[in-house]
DNA sequence: GAGTGGTCTAGACCACTGA
DNA sequence: CAGTGGTCTAGACCACTCC
């Protein structure tokens, strides 16, 4: 069997968050009072509140308090739109669209540099120690970071051009890649998950919770022209493919 | 700063399995080893083990030991071709056919039964009272259980027809609809991660790590014919979709 | 400073596995 | 049975936040 002590603890407060005892960004009772209440160890109160957090129901402040978490603000990303011509020439760059459409002030920092392919050479169809174009982005929605992306493109592609600049100027990596003269004529996404690395956990300002991780692979012809690691909390994000039945 | 004790020694572990100091089904040190070697309290080293644990590289099993964990035995879901009018035809239902392909022996326990619309009513366009038939479903590969969905249809569809059966015959649920009149035109697929819940670890088996949860909405036209919720662990799961860049 | 969560220790007892 | 992990307790000290 199971059903140990912190599981029936993080159960009532589960359910009294969901009741909304508490509001949104309101304080759980602190730790000692949980003791008290429950008559349970600190362990378990604070293995209960873990668990907690993990569901995306609390979030821990250290020096203040866990906090009720507001419902998942989902960052939508949807897989054509948010790749299609239209959207691209007219705006922005993958993920600030979506953002932008559902009210949140985008924003996004780059850092770019270069460095051998090694294990990405095979994929690119170069050698390893030719080098790509590595650019590391963390996005922001409301100054909240939300995702972390590392693209990469092979330097044969990016080499004098705006691909190597931090802005790659309207409508982003794949529109200059189409007036390269390699348009991307089909994405390839695949998803797992896994639970954040400390540093991923201090990059998003996550207490807890899984990472959503998508690696896109954009093709141009028969050539992978960009392969994009996407990095994303499971709690608030969501991703969204739509696709018509064959 | 961060760089809790357990941490490091979660790090040293996952450096030494990935040297594979230890072979994949092996022990790990027992906690007294592990107490020893750090110089550690006990819960340090169980919180680093539990970090391995929920990063997919160590399985525990009581009364035994932490063992190193196989590889990703990565379970493909890709969206088009599992999905299909080809490989339906000929074969067999949704994920089956993915996990044979790989080499799996696949196979599915099911429950079905029938209860109100409730919370899915608009979703279908009918009443919360009016019924819907509800498909549980476990799949395995090779006896581990590696997926749960639960599909959820209105039951003005299915009632007297194969759909409420537990075997719905060859092609699956898909290929009923089309029988019926109800060609399924278009697909969407939503994707997050979760921690998973106390059941849904026992019934995949797990021992930690994060869920992809797949909420798959299916047209047929303008009306949507079937809801599937699919649960599988992050780890050992993938989900794949491609299309062509617009 | 008082109150909060973050980390860590030492020790207890239980439950499961395998010889 | 001995050895393993699973749960729990009581208490310590640290680090952060707010007044």
């Amino acid at each position: 069997m199971s059903g140990a002590d912190h599981e029936k603890i993080a159960e009532v407060l589960r359910d009294e968050i969901r009741a909304q005892v508490w509001k949104v960004g309101e304080r759980l009772p602190s730790e000692p009072e949980l003791i008290s209440r429950f008559g349970a160890s600190r362990s378990e109160v604070r293995q209960a509140i873990a668990t907690l957090r993990d569901s995306g129901l609390a979030q821990l402040r250290h020096g203040i308090g866990a906090l009720v978490a507001p419902p998942r603000v989902v960052h939508r990303l949807e897989a054509r739109e948010r790749l299609s011509r239209d959207r691209r020439d007219r705006n922005e760059a993958a993920f600030l669209g979506e953002a932008v459409a559902q009210g949140f002030a985008a924003t996004s920092s780059v850092r770019v540099w270069f460095e051998p392919a090694q294990e990405f050479a095979g994929t690119f169809g170069i050698e390893e120690i030719d080098e790509v174009c590595v650019r590391d982005r963390i996005m922001f929605a409301d100054d909240h970071p939300v995702m972390l992306a590392v693209s990469r493109l092979p330097r044969q592609l990016t080499a004098h051009t705006a691909l190597e600049r931090q802005d790659t100027g309207p409508g982003g990596v794949h529109a200059r890649l189409a007036e390269l003269g390699h348009p991307v004529t089909e994405h390839q996404e695949v998803v797992t998950a896994a639970m954040p690395e400390e540093h991923e956990r201090r990059a998003l300002g996550l207490s807890g919770g899984p990472l959503l991780l998508v690696r896109r692979t954009s093709w141009s012809g028969d050539r992978v022209v960009e392969l994009n690691d996407m990095k994303l909390p499971g709690h608030s994000g969501e991703l969204r493919y739509r696709w018509g039945a064959e």
